[in-house]
DNA sequence: GGCCGCTGTTGAGGATTTTAAACATCCAGG
DNA sequence: CCTGGATGTTTAAAATCCTCAACAGCGGCC
């Protein structure tokens, strides 16, 4: 819950490429100044933030808020899921917290040590799922991680990933495709 | 645009029933720093911004979200409720829409006829409450109207308002009073 | 009245932020 | 090599924030 200022303000700048130097010019602040609020040795004032900000163009609250918007979660744990069912049916939806999702989730199963192939894929929309028996070995970009039943996944599929069954039993997985054809 | 924090602090902190005092106690800093925050002779460091928040409690991104302005929704027809149910268990939201709230809803019921007073009532904080069984008269300033089972009011309670059972039948409503002592 | 407890405000001074300018790196070209 | 121009970092002084303690006002109660 503690947003790290320093961090987020260097990431945000980052992502409009602006150097700590030109920001510092468009917000008539100095940069040394950014530098120190970007390594949290200082908290800079309210007014002072603000300033900075209007140099990117950002409003606080855009600022504050972004947080939650962006960072986008790849991985859930089994306790991650937001669990929808009753007592009878269990539906347990991934990502409800996830404003403006654009896919219905499905059902999928591997075979023991296959794969989506020897290339990462690479395609437009989201997806996401659940691992409900087995395991696989999920790569999303530089991060990969070995998901075990009730574990689950979601990321932007423009992101170079590949699925992969390490094991020598059947994978079973509730996956999801986009647009949300369901 | 131009958000004037010391106002709004002001503002926020009145609304959840707190005292410069009581509210510096909570975060930790001293009740000099609030009152020169909430009269913009000083622009608070995020970091104060942050233990001032914590006191209450609220998050910065709450904080600058936030939007006093708007005009706030007095009556809440029976679609206007955000239904957080499941099939067999509903649930309905009164003023999700309404960050930052300070109340917790309670149970009420009003006798054939009954009222709760010829004297309008006036009060520091917020109420709002369902109607469930029965109907019932809301008064609140210069607005007044007959709600069914099923519609919701929501409303600061210093303007003067009266409740009122027009009705044969004993009237249930789910109430709430502020601040939060529940 | 006088006292108590509450409210918010203020002034002096210590603590923190912010500036201005120098420092350190890295990389591209001459 | 080494110079120029970019990057981010650091340091002492100036500006601002924050605390402590005192102050002023309001309303209730004996």
């Amino acid at each position: 819950m503690t947003l790290d200022v320093g961090a987020h303000l260097r990431a945000v700048r980052q992502m409009y490429g602006l150097s700590q130097r030109e920001l510092a010019k468009r917000a008539g602040v100095t940069n040394g100044m950014i530098s120190l609020i970007e390594q949290n040795r200082v908290s800079p004032s309210v007014s002072s933030l603000k300033k900075v900000l209007d140099g990117i163009p950002m409003s606080l609250a855009e600022f504050f808020t972004l947080d939650l918007a962006q960072a986008p979660q790849v991985f859930f744990g089994r306790d991650e899921l937001t669990d929808l069912g009753s007592d009878s049916v269990s539906l347990r939806l991934v990502a409800a917290r996830r404003p403006g999702r654009a896919m219905a989730i499905l059902h999928e199963r591997y075979a023991p040590a296959s794969d989506t192939g020897e290339e990462m894929i690479t395609h437009k929309g989201e997806e996401g799922g659940v691992v409900v028996r087995g395991c696989v070995e999920l790569t999303v970009g530089a991060a990969s991680r070995v998901l075990n039943a009730g574990d689950a996944y979601y990321f932007s599929s423009s992101v170079p990933h590949r699925f992969r069954n390490p094991g020598r039993e059947e994978c079973e997985i509730i996956s999801a495709s986009t647009p949300p054809t369901f």
